[in-house]
DNA sequence: AGCACGCCGACT
DNA sequence: GTCGGCGTGCTC
């Protein structure tokens, strides 16, 4: 075993594949599958991850490997296999799947350097450049002046060299401790002889005669209230020593979380948690579709299974929507399992969340909670995997691997033999028709475990209110309300359903649309730096005073954001404390959750927001949710837009009268007869679910068939639509009967960053072939992809259809 | 991807 | 002869 199969880090489709190196003799005891390596490649060294050792190659003239990056393998042998699975269920290359299972950091950063060999004089501009030095990095070449040329030359002559150097972005952090210097008894006399005055001394002195461990510098401090000048003096007499210790970043302050203790689980709690126990307790896979109403007490479920599975020493991996968004369930957790849960998500920086990581990795804790890429931490021994609102978007990742997190989740609970629980009070129409199948088993909870009715949803509609003469943003029942409920000291929330809408400029003489210049899409308007942005590339421009088009100065911009919003509640409502949350105020790290703290300590009356205040949020004085726009997802063009529409109301209602005051829900439409719409007023999941199934079958939508989505890019618009048009014929030739195959149409934005755009959209029920077929197919494009910059995607499981 | 190598054409 | 711009093929 004297051979390492090693996957490069070279996106490239050519590359993708193993290569073979020679395990040194220095490495042959360390090395194990799943470590990181250094290995030339070519005339350059680059990382590759090891996921086998054998014997023999059938190469014959094998480099060896450079260097190790890891004392312990960072990929379980599980993992190695999770990560080939990945890629070639979602046709994207290993290394990319490999890098999508591990934290940022520990992706290898490439540099180049020059070293001067030779005292012989060099040519002058080189000269200059190195100025003296024996070491220079590369890029400095491009405004040193120095032709690539002329090193090219120095190097041929032997008086330069280029080393090409892998660094790791790995940084520890490390914290200062104290600790005494000598034993104790020695301390005892030097604390007798000690000077009377030095009192602070004394004390400090006495105190680590009696706790003679490290203690960080910084504390001790604060604990004496003293300052660095008195432990110098200490330092300096050699009483005490300073060590420098690596510590890991909490994000967490863990003293903060009250802990908490099991609750009585009601009858349907019971009945709904009791198979999971039994599959825990015999090792049994199993997806458990747990489909309970908000408030119906999902959430204690899961944290007693985890405690099962805890009590049998493995380890669970519980998933959330993005946990920056739900405080409150991490709270829960923590205050539950305390420092036994590890927190994995976005808000957190790349050190944090190495930090956390590492502590999966090192089993130090068994629990960890967190988004979507949470669902590869490096567990050995799951007992449980659990995903709540398991019907979010956001555990599909949109770029390559282009996974879905439930598939993943399942594939490592049949590999662990442990339960998959997936939590949802909507839960996804695919999901539900499994559990309809008996492919997942269903639980459901009906009831709320405070056995408060759901609130009551009152559907507006808004043509009435034009019709009435009313034609701002609230209805009057709308505005009436929030008076109301503010009069009375309770709070309202109130969501703008966004998606769909957005700050558009249009000129009102000639109906001129200000557009991006590289996309295929209207700039948006930010009131607070008065530019027009795109949201699909980095352009900007300012407002402009009159129209481009026409010169009418009577350019405006339309739609409704947040801050119009705003200042219109404000208006009408002068007496009202509005906070408003939207990506613009929360981009801060920290902000998201300091809003909530605002709102939940009633410094406001209205908490104003978009899609992100749907989620998970609970306070206890809000009675009123009102949402101003129900159905601006409903015309996009996306075959799940009613499902997402009944999802997000459905939630959005769930917000209102959990405790003690009863709440209400204001729905405004204008279109209040929609089904989405009418059967989320009344809580309706299962006719909704019905309904819905209804129509995906009549226009053959998942979950009846499977999707595949091509999306083809190039800067040039025939060549993009003569390349899909390639690939939809090689793909008629070899699909099944039923298959059907639709495009190639543009792509609902046709145009990005100056790059064409158009689709083709697989839809097919039994297609075994259909990954090996597509993989030749784009293989066939290798050559443009290359040279021509052509650039072909496949999504194996759309959910956005952009 | 990134790098070397080799061919070609322009410039002094 | 000197210099820079591509196109091509290879990476264990």
């Amino acid at each position: 075993m004297t051979i390492a199969k090693v996957i490069v880090d070279v996106p490239a489709s050519s590359i993708n594949q193993t290569f073979d190196y020679i395990i040194p003799e220095r490495f042959q005891d360390i090395l194990q599958p799943g470590m990181r390596v250094i290995v030339p490649f070519g005339p350059r060294k680059i990382m590759g991850y090891v996921v086998a050792r054998v014997s023999e190659s059938s190469f014959n003239r094998l480099k060896e490997i450079i260097d190790i990056l890891d004392l312990t393998p960072i990929l379980t042998p599980e993992l190695l296999d999770l990560g080939k699975w990945l890629a070639e269920k979602t046709l994207s290359l290993y290394i990319t799947a490999f890098q999508a299972m591990l934290p940022q950091v520990l992706k290898a950063n490439y540099k180049k350097e020059l070293e001067r060999l030779t005292d012989a004089p060099l040519s002058e501009k080189l000269e200059i450049f190195f100025a003296g030095r024996d070491f220079a990095s590369y890029e400095e070449l491009e405004n040193g002046g120095v032709s690539f040329y002329h090193v090219q030359k120095a190097i041929q002559a032997g008086d330069i060299a280029v080393h090409y150097l892998v660094k790791s972005r790995v940084t520890k952090k490390y914290t200062t401790f104290l600790k005494p210097a000598r034993d104790g008894h020695l301390l005892e006399e030097a604390l007798q002889d000690m000077s009377n005055k030095a009192k602070k001394q004394q004390e400090i002195l006495a105190f680590f005669i009696e706790h003679p461990e490290e203690i960080e510098l910084n504390s001790v401090i604060k604990q004496f209230e003293t300052t660095r000048s008195v432990i110098n003096a200490l330092l300096n007499k050699g009483f005490l020593t300073l060590l420098k210790k690596e510590v890991y970043r909490n994000p967490y302050d863990d003293d903060q979380f009250e802990q908490t203790n099991p609750l009585e689980l009601t009858e349907q709690q019971q009945a709904a948690i009791e198979p999971v126990k039994q599959h825990i307790k015999d090792n049994v896979h199993d997806v458990f579709l747990l489909h309970g109403v908000t408030g119906s007490g999902k959430t204690e479920i899961y944290l007693q299974a985890i405690q099962d599975v805890i009590d049998k020493g493995e380890e669970a991996i519980v998933l959330v929507p993005e946990i920056s968004l739900t405080p409150q369930m991490v709270r829960r957790f923590k205050g539950r399992f305390g420092s036994n849960v590890a927190v994995m998500h976005s808000a957190l920086s790349h050190g944090e969340r190495y930090d956390e990581w590492r502590r999966i990795h090192r089993k130090e804790v068994q629990v960890v909670v967190g988004a979507r890429s949470a669902v590869f931490a490096p567990f050995e021994n799951l007992g449980i995997i659990i995903i709540d609102e398991e019907h979010e978007n956001s555990y599909k990742q949109e770029d390559s691997p282009r996974y879905h997190a439930r598939d993943v989740a399942i594939q490592r609970g049949e590999y662990h033999r442990c339960p998959v629980i997936l939590g949802s009070a909507t839960p996804a129409l695919e999901s539900y028709a499994r559990a309809q199948k008996g492919v997942y088993k269903l639980s459901t909870l009906t009831k709320r475990t405070n056995e408060k009715a759901m609130p009551e949803v009152n559907i507006v509609d808004m043509r009435d209110e034009l019709h009435a003469g009313n034609r701002s943003m609230f209805s009057r029942s709308l505005k009436d309300n929030i008076a109301k409920r503010i009069s009375r000291g309770e709070q309202v929330v109130l969501l703008l359903n966004r998606r769909g809408y957005s700050t558009f400029v249009m000129c009102r003489e000639c109906g001129h649309v200000q557009e991006c210049p590289h996309c295929d899409i209207a700039l948006t308007f930010h009131k607070h730096s008065n530019q027009l942005k795109c949201h699909y590339c980095a352009y900007e421009e300012p407002m402009p005073m009159d129209c481009p088009s026409c010169s009418s100065d009577l350019i405006r911009f339309f739609g409704t954001g947040t801050q119009r919003i705003e200042e219109a509640l404000t208006q009408l409502i002068p007496e009202a404390r509005v906070l408003r949350m939207d990506v613009d105020t929360t981009r801060r790290k920290g902000a998201h959750e300091k809003l909530l703290n605002q709102f939940a300590e009633k410094q406001a009356d209205i908490l104003l927001g978009t899609q992100m205040i749907a989620k998970g949020l609970d306070f206890e004085n809000v009675t009123l949710v009102g949402v101003l726009t129900a159905d601006s997802m409903l015309n996009l063009p996306d075959f799940r837009s009613s499902e997402k529409t009944f999802q997000l109301l459905t939630q959005v209602s769930g917000r209102a009268g959990r405790h003690d005051l009863p709440g209400e829900v204001i729905v405004q439409t204008y279109t209040p007869e929609h089904y989405s719409i009418e059967l989320a007023g009344h809580y309706n999941f299962l006719q909704f679910y019905q309904q819905e199934m209804q129509v995906r079958k009549q226009f053959q939508y998942p979950p009846y068939v499977y999707l595949a989505l091509i999306t083809v890019s190039h800067q040039n618009h025939v060549k993009a639509v003569q390349s899909t048009q390639k690939i939809v014929k090689s793909l008629w030739k070899h699909v099944q009967q039923d298959t059907v195959i639709l495009g190639p149409t543009p792509s609902p934005i046709s145009r990005i960053k100056d790059r064409y755009r158009y689709q083709c959209m697989v839809k097919y029920k039994q297609e075994p072939g259909l990954r090996t077929l597509l993989s030749k197919i784009i293989r066939q494009f290798d050559d443009d992809v290359r040279k021509d910059d052509l650039q072909i995607s496949v999504d194996m499981q759309p959910y956005q259809l952009m």
